[in-house]
RNA sequence: AGCGGGAUGGGAUAGCCAGGAGAUUCCGCCGGGCUCAUAACCCGGAGAUCGGUAGUUCAAAUCUACUUCCCGCUACCA
């Protein structure tokens, strides 16, 4: 039973998403490989507020925004191969009777209690506002902070009610608190259970270690109520609506693993996969997610699936963060490589696959870089694996139209053997990463091997060595088809018909690795395509002429439109004017700033953009060229002969296909071009 | 503040749980080979006292304690 957290129903899915997925998918399908009978299942997470409230940005109903994205989502995964067995979302009819299904037998087990607390709730806009639409004071440290937590500040957790001048992040109305009565699970009643649980608990060492800590603090009942629309309902008990609230978002969405399966198990059979068996009796689970959700997984819902009499989680693997050229990934930036992005470019997705599997510890944070992401393709898949299933099977066809008749040496099935271990080893490991480095390794001793034993030389003067030699190698070919299959599903079932092999390699286990291969087969084609310089080059600028658009966009002032985090909004409810920044800088620091005195000696618009104004600006060593965010904000032709602030040190920045050299200071909205009051030439450094 | 993860030749990474010849792989560098293959592949070499200190041990990258520096989490970002 192998599960991937659920993806929000809330935006685009980028390549930091897809390790997650790609991981679960490699090990779901390596377990299939060593012959177990394997369920892989995820959905898509539809409730929570901030779906609630980004669909009423949009305009639309919460069900329709989410389900706009879970098909979106439906269809991603496959285009990348992952291969779920049953994809549903937390707001399909299985979903919502199996988790008030749950949450009666919480309450019959006397896991719920209720308990009046105060909640946020907005006079004007009529509606309360749970979590963080909440903003106020810091009773503890006096920063600015969420009704739940104290973010910015000391970092302490807030209950309900203690946040001091509450206001709604949403409309900035002053909030006030009104009792009301939610449902609480008693997680705290856990504790020893869970304690054990994580001894018991296999998978990435950051998943077992990581709750140690929270558990020693003591648990704290959980709140497993919202006063809100969007949700599943708190289910009937003993016939009564208990209450109008629906369920948290967390409790409803790791039940989905559940329901998912169920919808499986009855679209195939109870025969073919019997998801009861699988969660309540001895199945072995396995959830793959990212490590920001450590804590639902290792703490809320063992204890919930422990308090329904349900299985226990066997393994929890825990994903790395990515970083994009050494920085985090953002959305609100634009600076992300998006999953459709990289499939409109035209990159076969065993490449990225290849990439996320292998380039480092599945728990530790991976940097991507376009360059990176060629070196390894280059180097690895077309220069060692495939480059020796090309050499290899050309030379095969050439002088044996197939397989030569021959027995395949001791050494090479030992090798192969060694292989089938490796990979073994790290199932049972939870690496996907050796999984994947066990069939490149195996290739990179073929390439050894053939160029040890020259069959180049042989041929003609001792055919049959040569047979020999070649028939070798077309088994480790064969061998890396099976092996590379749960990291490279695609090509491997490529490589599998250019030896002539029938059905599909998705369906056989590895021992298939040294059965014979079929006698003839035909000339090969090259698997993996070297990607060039000047793509990479391509790719990199796209990347940052978008993210330096999206910068553009935000300093005029244009943020609002921008649908995602709502907390950069937020901020600008509660206060026009920007507090002062709390960090210091030097005054070597601010040396570093090259600022001089400039005037613009041309303007022209940039055609297709809103805002962007391309500047000759003269800066007494030079002109340069300046792209600006300037063009609704001042008559492009009065421009020539101003004399402005730049900053001439900063990188330079490629912006709508215009080199940038350069930045224009402006203040606020309105971009108030600095200037100088007295006479200070051009070029005069400002200090 | 607490907790978690990390620190390994110039760069990037593996090994650590189950201690054992001065350590993996990729990139880069130097030299050689081969010519079947996608200017690819193969062989050899230079280069690291495995963040630091102290300990356990016949033996420490690996275990223990302390310490420095990064990154993250702390209850809704994969």
């Amino acid at each position: 039973m192998v599960t991937c957290g659920l993806p929000y129903a809330n935006g685009d899915l980028h390549i930091g998403h897809l390790r997650t997925y790609v991981g679960g998918d490699v090990y779901a399908r390596a377990l299939e490989s060593l012959g177990q009978e394997t369920a892989f299942v995820c959905g898509s997470d539809m409730h929570g507020t901030p779906v609630a409230v980004n669909a009423e940005k949009e305009g639309t109903s919460p069900e329709e925004f989410a389900l706009a994205w879970h098909e979106q989502y439906e269809e991603t995964f496959p285009r990348f191969d992952v291969d779920f067995d049953n994809y549903g979302h937390t707001h399909d009819a299985t979903n919502t009777e199996l988790t008030q299904e749950f949450v009666r037998t919480l309450e019959e087990n006397g896991h719920v209690y209720e308990k009046e607390i105060k909640v946020a709730y907005d006079p004007e806009a009529e509606q309360s506002l749970p979590d963080r639409y909440v903003e106020g004071t810091c009773p503890y440290c006096g920063e600015l902070a969420r009704g739940d937590e104290c973010d910015e500040g000391c970092g302490r957790h807030l209950e309900p009610g203690e946040i001091e001048d509450p206001r709604s992040s949403v409309t900035g109305n002053p909030a006030e608190y009104r009792d009301q009565t939610h449902k609480f699970f008693r997680v705290s009643e856990f504790e020893e259970y869970l304690s054990g649980f994580l001894d018991r608990l296999e998978g990435t060492a950051n998943a077992r270690n990581q709750p140690r800590g929270w558990l020693e603090d003591g648990l704290r009942d959980w709140c497993i109520t919202r006063d809100m629309d969007w949700g599943i309902d708190y289910p009937d008990v003993d016939g009564e609506d208990p209450t109008d609230l629906v369920l948290y978002v967390w409790v409803d969405a790791p039940i989905e693993y559940v329901s998912s399966t169920k919808q499986y198990s009855e679209r195939v059979g109870a025969d073919e996969y019997d998801w009861q068996r699988a969660w309540q009796e001895d199945g072995e689970i396995v959830h793959v997610i990212g490590r920001d959700i450590i804590q639902h997984h290792t703490v809320f819902w063992p204890a919930m699936l422990h308090g329904v009499d349900y299985s226990e989680p066997r393994a929890v693997m825990a994903s790395g963060f990515m970083t994009l050229d050494g920085d985090g990934f953002s959305t609100s930036r634009n600076r992300a490589v998006w999953a459709r992005e990289y499939l409109d470019e035209g990159f076969h997705p065993d490449l990225l696959r290849y990439y996320l599997a292998t380039n480092g510890g599945f728990q530790q944070d991976v940097d991507f870089s376009w360059e990176k992401f060629r070196d390894r393709v280059n180097n690895e898949l077309v220069g060692t694996v495939g480059n020796f299933l090309y050499r290899s099977l050309l030379f095969a066809h050439r002088n044996f139209e197939g397989t030569p008749e021959a027995e395949v040496s001791d050494e090479v099935e030992a090798r192969i053997e060694e292989a089938i271990a490796d990979f073994e080893a790290g199932v049972n490991d939870y690496s996907v990463r050796a999984i994947g480095d066990a069939t490149v390794e195996l290739a990179r001793f073929g390439n050894e091997y053939i160029q040890r034993e020259e069959p180049w030389n042989l041929v003609g003067d001792d055919d049959e060595a040569a047979a020999r030699v070649i028939r070798d190698c077309v088994q480790i070919a064969k061998a890396v088809a099976v092996l590379f299959e749960p990291v490279a599903p695609g090509t491997s079932e490529e490589l599998w018909s250019q030896i002539g092999e029938d059905g599909s390699v998705h369906d056989v286990t590895t021992d298939a690795a040294l059965a014979a291969p079929p006698r003839d087969f035909g000339a090969p084609e090259e698997l993996y395509e070297k990607i060039e310089d000047e793509r990479v080059e391509e790719l990199n600028e796209k990347l940052e002429s978008r993210v330096a658009e999206a910068a553009a966009e935000e300093d005029a002032g244009e943020t609002e439109t921008v649908t995602d985090e709502g907390e950069a909004d937020a901020e600008s409810v509660m206060s026009d004017i920007e507090p002062v920044a709390d960090d210091r800088i030097s005054f070597e620091e601010f040396q570093d700033l090259d600022l001089r005195i400039g005037e613009i000696l041309a303007a022209e618009p940039i055609e297709d953009s809103d805002k962007l104004v391309k500047l000759t600006v003269d800066i007494g060593v030079e002109e340069r060229q300046i792209v600006a965010g300037i063009k609704q904000l001042h008559d492009v032709d009065d421009l020539p002969g101003t004399k402005v602030v730049i900053v001439a040190n900063l990188e330079k920045a490629e912006l709508f296909g215009h080199e940038s050299n350069g930045m224009l200071l402006a203040a606020g909205d309105d971009a108030d071009l600095l200037t100088t009051h007295g006479d200070s030439s051009i070029g005069t450094k400002i200090r």
